[in-house]
DNA sequence: TCTTAACCGAGACGGTACGTCGGGTCTTCAC
DNA sequence: GTGAAGACCCGACGTACCGTCTCGGTTAAGA
């Protein structure tokens, strides 16, 4: 993957790149980030190392293929996030829902290793702000839009700093651990961001 | 460092120490984070591959003490930051000052280094929350206690929180390049969270 | 090849057979014996390596053939030695060809490559004596006999014997360079070996 | 080795340095020479690949060290034949020596892969020359000159010459497996070479 | 003339070994 | 007596080839 991955149209072994994925993930798991290699991943799944080199320029590049598998949207298939008419009841429920993936220590240590990636590789970062990010942010911005509609939420608010508001503080107490990550933490930063976009305030 | 270090107080060469973290600048910035070995540190700095092992538990440990002996307060003298008694001016000062930290090429390389070490080392994570983070937090939430005093902030404000609105958007697009860095992004940061904890609102 | 080649009788390509016992012959002149790979024959040939896998059982079996399709002997057709008499002035004529043709550039590495594989293959080596060797010396002992005829070689003389005096010091020199090898070598061999063998001597 | 080994004049390891020789030994006889790997030398001694890579410059190298070792003449000893006045069975002793050498399966393996490198890399062979075969030959040849002194010897004979037909053909019959490699056949070779340099003759 | 099966170029695959880099430990020697 | 120098064992790197195995695409027998 990486790039497209067009299934059937070369020879590429389907149950190789598979094998591959599910071992990267199993590995990171087992052993960490920073101690996982090729030569493991090659290992564990019956694969020989060049089968690796041949489709995956570096190793950042299947810890990331091995991740995004598992969270890949099903191609057209729009996120939806729910709409009740309460906005802030509504955000609550999706960035408590963001918290607790955090949380769960199952996807803590393949964030990490994803996140460590796209820190230093901006190409990926860019290919992972497009096929993972936009779509799930699109629809993110449709929500707000709708409360926009509704009147609670100010008609000129810059969409993208709201989803910044939103979203980078609970990112930053998981990735630095600098404060307790909870759902009432994630309730207090919709409050004040809500508060900070009321079209009754200012 | 990393532990105390006590000048004088050891045989430990204060030439080799401070060789050895003036290469480990060097290479953050000449080669990167991710290609710096232990073993160029030693070559570079004239140094035996034992005197690093000697001194500092990990690699990571060397890099943080090579980017803390930059920014490293002078003990014992308080961090202060302007209060002219304009809140949000001043408030704008601080955090333009940081994304204008961000956006020089001379500290970006190695504070993501420093960054990726925190990321996956939460005993480094916490010191450095002690030694640096932590005095400069205190400095923050003293102005915006300033500001509670002066009728500007919401006296019930978890100031933690504050915080987090502030400055997690800045290091989120700083760390994933997720958008624009600007001034202007800064202001309207700034503009949003006192918005949120403006005593007025609710 | 290695076993009989019979043109016509298969649906093997002639064409694919000369283009891989070319590109062997050139590679070998070109990087060595001990660098030739199949990968690279194939390439060179333009041809699939399962072609080359299909009609020779290892590496060393090509390298035979690429050789010995330059020397074979057209079938039927025997070797003949010049025979004027005097057996001392046509023996340093043979054996001053033999120095010559080791001492040619272009003949050397291939010969060398050749050694090696009948040095560490019994059975290329058998094969080697039954289709060159064989043909040659048969046509070398007729020689000799024709020598005893005439009174100028013991009658007893065991043949083979005379042949290892006579070309096994030139095979070592050529290949251990333990020596100069020179046609004044080539003269001073023979001549020992014919006086070892005179009728005269004993 | 391969250049001088100074005991106890640098801090390279002695126990590794036989460790690795006599798995070299071993894994000769075991595998063959074609299939003896670097890895496998390494793993079988204990040691680690770079410390192979840091002492010898090739496998040819080792292998010529490994076997060097075992036939290596204490310096200044210098090597002395039978002298019994009687040339012709004093040389068929040791020609008769030589063969019974080649014939020991456990002398066959490794002198055929020192054989081959020395084929295939000049200046090894030269250091061969002058380290094994050069003290070899002077004691032969300090035999024939004692021969010569007794008159049964040409004293013109071109001794170099003479060696080469001594010892060459029952080289070249070991390495080709051209024909059987028996004491009669070292008798054989004696007494046609005895017969070629006798003073009588010519 | 039309199958049809062997042969072909191509190249992916699971592997072994290469020669190099760097990790962290341990020893030696010069200052 | 410290500390630079660097040898050591080890693990992993990324590459080259090994010999096997499909893939389609000719191509030449024989039906």
């Amino acid at each position: 993957m990486v790039t497209e991955h067009r299934p059937g149209s070369s020879r590429r072994s389907e149950r190789s790149r598979q094998a591959i994925l599910g071992a990267t993930r199993a590995l990171i798991a087992e052993v960490g980030y920073a101690k996982l290699s090729i030569e493991a991943i090659a290992s564990r799944a019956g694969v020989g190392k060049q089968t690796i080199y041949r489709w995956w320029p570096s190793k950042g590049a299947v810890v990331f293929d091995a991740i995004l598998a598992l969270s890949e949207q099903s191609p057209g298939e729009p996120v939806a996030l729910p709409d009740t008419g309460d906005l802030e009841a509504d955000l609550k429920q999706v960035v408590r829902a963001t918290v607790a993936e955090f949380s769960d220590p199952a996807f803590d240590a393949p964030i990490r290793a994803l996140t460590t990636e796209l820190v230093h590789d901006a190409e990926l970062a860019a290919l992972y702000e497009k096929r993972v990010a936009a779509p799930v942010d699109e629809a993110k911005k449709e929500r707000l839009r709708s409360a926009q509609r509704a009147g609670q939420l100010r008609a000129d608010a810059d969409l993208d700093l709201v989803l910044d508001l939103l979203y980078a503080p609970v990112f930053r107490r998981w990735l630095l651990r600098t404060g307790p990550l909870t759902a009432e933490f994630a309730d207090a930063v919709v409050e004040a961001t809500v508060r900070a976009f009321s079209p009754a305030a200012g």
